[in-house]
RNA sequence: UGCUGUCCGGGAC
């Protein structure tokens, strides 16, 4: 029973709903850990209605079981039903009230987050960086900041945290000061630095922190291939692209930036046939907002009857 | 072996 679960956690931590819902059908027994695993699977898949029936049919939910299903409502932005959980579960851990932080934060209820924030008897170190990413999440940097400092012992989540904070806040000076502070940095915090230059327009800067990295993994790529998009460099961003091919496998928001470049420069056949390959040879399933910017690409070129056409054939409703 | 923190791609408008 613990080494299904063990796979089924971990297809539900990879995001492999499929793999786990077979895994969780095939099980031979089933215990609290298994259902709230699978709870949690689908929750990752911002499946709500699944993650509901599933708590449903659960014959008993401990603790966790319950924080699970607060949190699928978090995510999925139902604050009150949310609210609700929090209030009529029998016994609430930090990670309830954890949990209730970041649903407020993230759905912009910035006081109400501190006042769940005040309001808790005990803190760990996943409640004040929720707090700390709460305020950074609207500018509110110093009291970002001072919840950094009252961490006794922050891990490198919390300091990943502080450092986007200043990033994504245009802080560059102390975003790099604190990158430099990270003993063992994790890819999360180069992403973050490099985005923070890429974004930034600081371009040369994004380059050079990108070469000296021990290892890139797609984010990093992406982060150039976005700070050269949204600075207007389309014909670098396609130029990046090719040489991220020959190493590393692009993704969605890869394949975005190229027909975003395409579409500028006018190169209908690039962006085609990027859109094309994405779906042939990387067998990623092309999103809204591929549609989006293909429409855009023949648009800009003078295709419109063949935009139109897309619009009408594409398998998504037209905003 | 299961729950919570390091959200975040452009364009168009």
């Amino acid at each position: 029973l613990v080494s299904w679960n063990a796979v089924l956690a971990a297809y539900s931590q990879r995001g492999l709903l499929t793999e786990a819902k077979a895994l969780f059908d095939r099980a031979p027994e089933r215990d609290l850990i298994t259902w709230t695993a699978m709870l949690s699977a689908y929750t990752q898949n911002s499946d709500l209605g699944n993650a509901k029936l599933v708590f449903d049919e659960m014959r008993e939910r401990d603790a966790i079981a319950w924080n699970a299903m607060l949190h699928a409502y978090a995510q999925a932005g139902h604050l009150e039903y949310a609210k609700h959980v929090f209030d009529s579960m029998p016994e609430r851990s930090v990670a309830s009230w954890n949990s209730m932080i970041t649903a407020f934060a993230q759905n912009d209820h910035l006081a109400e987050a501190k006042a769940v924030f005040d309001a808790m008897e005990q803190r760990d170190t996943i409640s004040w960086t929720s707090m700390l990413t709460a305020f950074a999440q609207s500018g509110h940097l110093r009291d970002a900041k001072e919840m950094f400092d009252k961490i006794k012992d922050p891990d490198l989540v919390a300091w990943n945290a502080m450092l986007s904070a200043y990033a994504q806040n245009g802080c560059l000076d102390r975003a790099l000061e604190m990158f430099h502070t990270i003993e063992r940095g994790d890819s999360i915090a180069w992403n973050a630095m490099l985005s923070a230059y890429a974004q930034n327009g600081r371009l040369y800067e994004a380059l050079a922190l990108f070469c000296s990295l021990p290892e890139r993994n797609v984010s990093s790529w992406n982060a150039i291939l976005t700070g050269y998009a949204s600075n207007g460099l389309w014909r670098e961003a396609i130029d990046l692209f090719q040489a991220m091919k020959t190493v590393e496998m692009p993704n969605e928001i890869s394949f975005v930036c190229v027909i975003i470049a395409a579409s500028h420069l006018g190169d209908v056949d690039c962006g085609l046939g990027a859109f094309v390959s994405m779906r042939l040879d990387y067998c990623a399933k092309a999103t809204k907002q591929h549609y989006c910017c293909v429409v855009d690409l023949l648009g800009r070129a003078g295709y419109v009857r063949e935009a139109e056409e897309l619009l009408q054939t594409m398998p998504f409703v037209p905003e």
